[in-house]
RNA sequence: GGGCCCGUGGUCUAGCGGUUAUGACACCUCGCUUACACCGAGUUGAUCGUGGGUUCAAUUCCCACCGGGCCCA
């Protein structure tokens, strides 16, 4: 037996590893390979890639994610199109914050800002390291020479200047405005940034008195905001009330600098049933009391401050905490006999999603980019975007249905992208600087070529250079962007966007955003909003929305759940000759989970066969071992198989005299690759993946590689050219999912890497009659395998009396010979 | 409370109005056959969550319910 060219035995993790290494060893070589060339002439396919927030451990769901983004990039490259795959890492945020305060146990504020930053800097760095290496064990084609992070100048200057566009625009403006406020952190938070916890609370049922004298039963949660009432209302269908209304209730506690009374008003949103059906209305407990001070048109109160204390109007608690105010309020009212009773109570509590604090509604000046006016038109502009599935087009949808407020941007934190304005002395001016330059107006002054503006109308007064003089001291904006206003900007930023006008011109709207669902509301949403108040446009073309990976049950993973598996022991499970092992909490007991091998290729396959785009998917390590690495050792046979037969130099041509089984085999492959590209096209991996795995494992081995065998060991030319036609097209097909696997496999038999294939391979012949018969002859295969059988002969006997049907006449002789048929 | 998704052999999964309801893994039986024993071949195994409805026809469409999950309030 000849040798084969694929020296090794089987597929192996390590045999893996060793060809990842040499792909990623040559730079120049990698980049000529997945680099981009805007002016190649073939269409543009910019892939907006979700840059990941470095955090000491990527989640397994979220590269099985990024593993089908590569696919993508992958196949479109072999269909023909110019790709861009960025490798962009979100570094901008309150986690790093956070992270640095834990680690050094000094809150953010207790350091000067430059030397905090600093701190943040170095932490993400060692983070962003961990995940460069994940992503290319994971075999993600990007472009990791032209990394961006969303925290370098060449980042965040884009960032100001969209900002100061759409600030002259107008669609960005500075109000007084109430804001959802985390007081422990000290900054804004989005509608989108605040979570829902279940906490024990105090109801606390107030008595209260009308000026006249009658008591009232007022419950609330919060009785140190009865300072910033603004007025008490019931239903106005409450009979109960009807008397009261019009009259004036005095507040049950001191205040100082305000009316000791409010009045008695009528309400739609009170809530009869609940508690005496009396409410109070403060500035602001929470939404409904924004909404009720609004429709009512009151003057609302400041009843706590940017430190989460209380100010001067309220009187003897004046200075204290939200908590301590709440405890000396109870006292309090208490010691006057103006409690009625207390009862604990469960009670969703409203908490910034990051800190998990209890936040508080307050009045700030703050930055929001206007967005209630343009929903029809986003809704008008996503009509033209493609949404894989289409049913995912609901979250977003859903989520811009409930939009009532504008979205406050400005925050008050460090590392973030600064917002780039200054103001004049007399605080009417302000400075923006030109676009292209990043600024940090803390510590720098405006640089040349700003702008001066009216703070209100926005009108150009003039430059900057020349109005120096008689804007006296001049103070730089603190706040800082909330960090969606930088990731919101990725798909310009990728495409071309102030850098490369050219190239955006051919590249926008965006050829595809591949993301979760779980940051619809937010990525996509700002992202959509941007593109339609910049450029009236939809930011994208495609909008791939795949589901979240799961634990063996179908439940989310999470530390406390203790059911996470982490990414780097799948990805490394078999090398070595190491096994994996979890173990992992499941819904009645803990599980032990154990593979032998398992490696990218393998991790790939399955998430490719797995689940269609969009489901949740559930990963068990066991199941993806047992399922799919079983293929990549079939295919890998069936190629070593081949690789011992000498290829035929003319690969592309058909020879005029094949035989009808190697017509029949190749009409089948013509068939699975039209499948396959069609599905490819499509940025359907599901399919694509599933018509090759089915043909490769299936009636190619089983049925024609057994005919074919013998005249193969003869030194049949025919045979060798269909084998390796066949084997060569299929790796190329294959390889947006396996890309290691093919590589290796074509470079080797072929001298030519099926990663490198621009375009799909051309058709081999196809032939329907040929096609129709396949059914007929797996029958006639497996009938003459059961006689065997049945027989008790082994496979490879002689066999006496079985006839071939009509319809196989054609194949009497090759299927006589492949059965030893006598 | 609202939205979305999912309940198909032991397990996972395909199906998108008419199929002998895919396929994989597992089980069982047989076979060391010049690619593959980490293999091959052949069996076994499903009242398609429950109850209604639409239809000549329903796993597939509609409604209700039950169960699971995710997101949001």
């Amino acid at each position: 037996m000849p040798a084969p060219r694929l020296s090794d035995k089987r597929w192996s993790i390590d045999l893996e590893k060793r060809i990842q290494e040499e792909h990623f060893a040559d730079e120049a070589k990698y980049s000529a390979r997945y680099g981009f060339n805007p002016n190649s002439g073939k269409e543009i396919f910019v892939i907006d890639t979700p840059p990941p927030y470095p955090s000491g451990t990527w989640h397994i769901g979220a590269v099985a994610q990024y593993s089908m983004i590569d696919v993508i990039a992958r196949s479109q490259r072999l269909i023909g199109k110019e790709v861009k795959f960025p490798w962009g890492v979100d570094r901008n945020g309150i986690n790093v914050e956070f992270t640095v305060e834990k680690n050094t146990g000094r809150k953010m504020k207790t350091y000067d800002r430059a030397e905090f930053l600093e701190l943040c800097a170095e932490t993400i760095e060692e983070f962003t390291q961990s995940m460069r290496d994940t992503a290319r064990r994971v075999g993600l084609s990007m472009d990791y020479a032209n990394e961006y992070l969303t925290d370098s100048p060449d980042y965040r200057k884009v960032t100001q200047a969209i900002f100061t566009e759409l600030f002259k625009q107008g669609t960005i403006v500075e109000d007084l405005r109430p804001n959802i406020y985390d007081p422990v952190e000290g900054t804004t938070i989005a509608d989108a940034e605040v979570q829902r916890l279940q906490r024990m609370t105090r109801l606390i049922d107030v008595k209260w008195q009308t000026e006249d004298g009658e008591e009232l039963i007022i419950s609330t949660t919060r009785p140190e905001l009865i300072c910033a009432c603004g007025i008490v209302v019931v239903h106005p269908d409450d009979k109960r009330y009807q008397h009261l209304v019009g009259k004036k209730a005095m507040l049950p506690l001191p205040v100082d600098g305000r009316e000791v009374s409010v009045e008695i008003a009528t309400h739609p949103s009170v809530k009869s049933e609940f508690g005496s059906g009396i409410l109070m209305v403060c500035s602001f407990g929470d939404q409904n009391d924004v909404t009720v001070f609004r429709e009512l048109g009151l003057a609302p109160f400041q009843a706590i401050d940017l430190d989460g204390c209380m100010t001067s109007i309220a009187g003897p608690f004046t200075g204290m905490k939200v908590k301590e105010a709440r405890d000396a309020a109870i006292e309090y009212l208490d010691a006057n006999g103006k409690i009625d009773k207390i009862v604990e109570k469960e009670q969703e509590v409203p908490v910034s999603e990051r800190g998990k604090n209890p936040v508080e509604i307050i009045l700030l000046k703050e930055w929001y980019v206007r967005q209630t006016h343009i929903q029809d038109r986003i809704s008008e502009l996503a009509e033209d975007i493609e949404f894989h599935p289409p049913r995912n087009k609901q979250f977003l949808q859903d989520w811009m249905d409930n939009i009532s407020i504008d979205w406050p941007i400005s925050r008050r934190r460090w590392y973030h992208t600064e917002i780039p304005v200054w103001y004049a002395d007399d605080g009417a001016k302000i400075i923006v600087p030109p676009a292209g330059i990043y600024v940090q107006p803390w510590c720098q002054d405006p640089p040349a070529g700003s702008e001066v503006l009216d703070r209100e109308t926005r009108e150009i007064l003039g430059n900057f250079d020349k109005l120096k003089d008689s804007l006296g001291e001049i103070i730089g904006e603190e706040k800082v962007f909330d960090t969606w206003m930088d990731s919101s900007n990725s798909n310009l930023f990728v495409s071309g966007y102030l850098n490369d006008m050219d190239t955006f011109e051919k590249a926008f709207p965006t050829a595809i955003r591949p993301q979760g669902k779980e940051i619809v509301r937010t990525w996509l949403y700002y992202t959509l909003l941007k593109s339609a108040l910049l450029l009236d446009k939809p930011g994208f073309k495609h909008v791939w929305i795949d589901g979240l990976g799961m634990d063996p049950w179908g439940r989310k993973m999470s530390k406390s759940l203790g059911n996470g598996i982490d990414a780097d022991s799948v990805l490394e499970c078999g090398a070595g000759g190491r096994t994996g092992s979890w173990r992992v909490r499941g819904p009645d007991k803990s599980v032990q989970l154990k593979a032998n091998k398992i490696g990218s290729e393998c991790f790939r396959l399955w998430k490719a066969c797995d689940a269609q785009v969009g489901d949740d998917f559930h990963i068990n390590p066991e199941e993806i071992e047992s399922k799919y690495f079983g293929v990549l050792t079939k295919l890998f046979n069936v190629a070593r198989f081949a690789s011992q037969f000498d290829a035929p130099a003319n690969l592309d041509t058909t020879p005029d005299n094949l035989p009808v089984e190697d017509r029949w085999i190749l009409a089948e492959f013509a068939n699975t690759m039209e499948k396959a590209e069609n599905a490819w096209r499509g940025l359907d991996i599901y399919n694509a993946t599933q018509a090759l795995k089915t043909f490769g494992t299936g009636i190619l081995p089983s049925h024609w590689l057994e005919m074919a065998k013998s005249r193969l060991y003869d030194g049949d030319q025919e045979a060798a050219w269909t084998v390796h036609r066949i084997v060569r097209d299929f790796m190329a097909a294959l390889s947006p999912v396996c890309p290691f696997f093919t590589h290796h496999i074509s470079s080797t038999l072929y001298d030519s890497s099926a990663v490198d294939v621009r375009e799909f391979p051309e058709r081999t012949p196809s032939d329907d009659e040929l096609r129709s018969l396949t059914s007929a002859i797996e029958e006639f295969n497996g009938n003459t395998w059961r006689s065997k059988k049945e027989q008790g002969i082994s496979l490879n006997a002689p066999v006496e009396g079985i006839v071939i049907p009509d319809e196989l006449s054609e194949f009497t002789s090759i299927l006589t010979r492949m059965h030893k048929l006598e």
